[in-house]
DNA sequence: TCCTTGTATGCATATATGCGCATACCTTTA
DNA sequence: TAAAGGTATGCGCATATATGCATACAAGGA
């Protein structure tokens, strides 16, 4: 039974899924965490932000299911729960990329200010 | 010479990929223009939005050059600029669908009202 | 040149997001 | 149980985003 309504729900869960990505410091902190497991604090040191923006980041990408915790002594180690989310992140770099490339192509052949 | 600003610049591109991927509606047009390049206003039809937020969602994925658009005699022609998009999408929806599936698993094997 | 079709945009508005600051809350340990 | 380390959150604010409506623009055909 698969309704428009409900083709329309998933697209906006799909759509969640992208905007827990579409932030500069989130996508620091989910690099950080592929890499290494890590409590609130101590990322927010790494990363030079405030603990209170750190702990609403991890928050967010909690709720969406991309990042889980678990409790080990006082802090709480967050952690990645899908590698996908990192091998997504870095095919949208590749995208980027390849468009940084091709307009610095552009300027060399070009040398009468682009646009 | 990479600089830590560089590397945050590059981030908020990367980001702002993201952000252009984080709106249910604008997936939908990357959907569709991965089917078939088409115009705006079809488009709006199609998708049933108005032509106004059709043409806004379309240039905001040209800003980002995501997609690039030719003039066909009095219509402008939309198209996807590079496949790689439709291929993070799909990842993400994977990812999605794992969660989905993995919820949907914890309801059957607990039948007394999760959370 | 005027009209039609197709597209972009200014305006107003409702909503969402990110952040710092201060503070409340939860665990563990002394 | 009190103190300390670590984490979450209410509040206020500045900013960004999405949308409809009406309208300005652009290109092709009569």
């Amino acid at each position: 039974m698969i309704t428009p309504s409900l083709t329309q729900e998933i697209t906006e869960l799909h759509a969640d899924i992208c905007s827990a990505l579409a932030d500069p410091t989130r996508i620091l902190i989910l690099y950080a965490l592929k890499e290494k497991p890590s409590n609130v604090s101590s990322l927010a040191e790494v990363l030079g932000i405030s603990q209170s923006a750190a702990s609403r980041h991890l928050n967010l990408l909690r709720e969406r299911g991309i990042v889980d915790s678990r409790r080990d002594g006082q802090s709480v180690i967050n952690y990645l729960t899908d590698e996908r989310i990192i091998e997504a992140l870095d095919l949208l770099r590749a995208v980027l990329t390849s468009k940084l490339k091709s307009r610095a192509a552009l300027v060399e052949a070009e040398p009468k200010s682009g646009q």
